[in-house]
DNA sequence: CGCATTTTTGAAGCGGATCAATTAAAGTGG
DNA sequence: CCACTTTAATTGATCCGCTTCAAAAATGCG
């Protein structure tokens, strides 16, 4: 765990159109709220279950997931976390969390304890509302999810998450033309579809001999992605500005 | 559609321990906000997915469901809702919705587009901190149903559904000793659970045959809940008190 | 009461899980 | 840098939970 410091007015992300814009006065606020920045290995835990009384943090730079374990030790996955997301919200805000959040590839984060979220409603009360689009565009995502979940099969399961994240990351501008970096294994993908790891494999070597996309050495491709759409039924992302803490 | 006018001052939920208590000020800001109430007739639409700029409802009687429909025309009930539940909130943040509510019972509703969610925040910024509260809640809810539906069978979704709902009617003091009121059909099971109709009615006669829950007439049952806490591995419920508007 | 919708029950089929053995890839240490 | 170990990915065989189809029974409703 290293210390780097990197000052917000040279954030890589925040120049980047998927992120709300600044004034001034706001800028130096969040400069009060983050106090530190840390970076960790790939695999180490961020957060963990039960945690109380977390820090909120930004996701500055690398992948990781955030995802449940169940009592009998199946996982499910419930998002990949990618730069500018946030992490440790429910914690934050309800004092303990039921998830856990586990780092993909190497990650940095920025640490935001200087200021409580509370002050920032005080202080900027449309940044609240902001905050609470965010929640609400999440909660909009995860109602997809379940409906992926309980109605689609494995094939449009597997189409689905490829294009999300491809999108995903294209609002960030970390995607190529029809192809994204993609550091989850086999094991990940059937934790996050309810799948299991030997199907998976089953169903990505399908895309392959179809060519609609596949994954080879942390690198997804997507060959076809109208009859990858048509498939999973796909609609899209909801589309930025967002905040960025 | 009837109008009946019920004021704030004499709403039948708002001193029940679950909700949270309020001061004058902000009783008299709320009641600036709300400006009608409204019932509709069981089965009617409530929101239609894609409409645009709504107001935001306080479900006040009766029970909804909010749920998508997908392109193949099945369906996903995303929640159940029950009185002093919002109704609306994606659709007044975002602007439009991706998701449909229908009433299951006749139900009533408080309107409230007297003043605009902005206007909380900016007068009542701890108010705003207590919604942003709910939606974390909501958010760690749906977390669980997203791991129940990738990762249980389908007598432990059944178990928890039950549960879960038993003792959210329980907080809101809406239930009995080991009985409520559950006006949710097989298909709506079904459509909950990931499941088909015809599976549902087998896991719950096979409910009945062991004597663990069975539905009649409107009615949950729950006979022996210590077995069903054990089948789905339930972890309860938050405990209020939460935001009324 | 009679029609429509919902529920139950049975039989057959399928998607995906599980088990087990092999191959490939990624770390690790000498 | 290569042999060794560990971990992850494929592949085949079998099994099971759930779906689908179809018909009968029950329930609700105008």
């Amino acid at each position: 765990m290293r210390e780097v410091a990197i000052p917000c007015t040279e954030c890589w992300l925040r120049p980047r159109p998927y992120f709300r814009p600044f004034s001034e006065s706001e800028l130096s606020f969040i400069m009060l709220m983050k106090n530190g920045h840390i970076t960790l290995a790939a695999k180490s835990h961020v957060i963990e279950i039960g945690q109380v009384g977390g820090s909120l943090f930004t996701l500055y730079e690398g992948w990781a997931i955030r995802y449940k374990e169940l009592p009998d030790k199946s996982r499910q996955i419930l998002d990949v976390l990618l730069p500018g997301d946030f992490i440790g919200m429910e914690s934050h805000v309800l004092g303990s969390t039921e998830h856990s959040v586990r780092a993909l590839t190497e990650v940095s984060l920025c640490v935001l304890r200087g200021r409580r979220l509370t002050q920032l409603f005080e202080g900027y009360p449309e940044w609240g509302l902001s905050l609470l689009k965010w929640l609400v565009e999440g909660q909009r995502r995860d109602d997809n999810w379940r409906a992926i979940l309980g109605r689609l099969d494995a094939a449009q399961r597997m189409g689905f998450l490829f294009l999300e994240i491809f999108d995903r990351l294209k609002q960030r501008e970390m995607a190529g033309n029809n192809s994204c970096p993609f550091p989850l294994g086999r094991q990940h993908l059937a934790d996050y579809l309810g799948l299991s790891r030997v199907h998976v494999s089953r169903v990505l070597s399908d895309f392959a001999a179809r060519d609609l996309a596949h994954v080879s050495q942390g690198t997804l491709y997507i060959s076809n992605r109208a009859k990858l759409v048509d498939i999973a039924g796909y609609q899209g992302t909801t589309p930025g500005p967002r905040v960025l803490l």
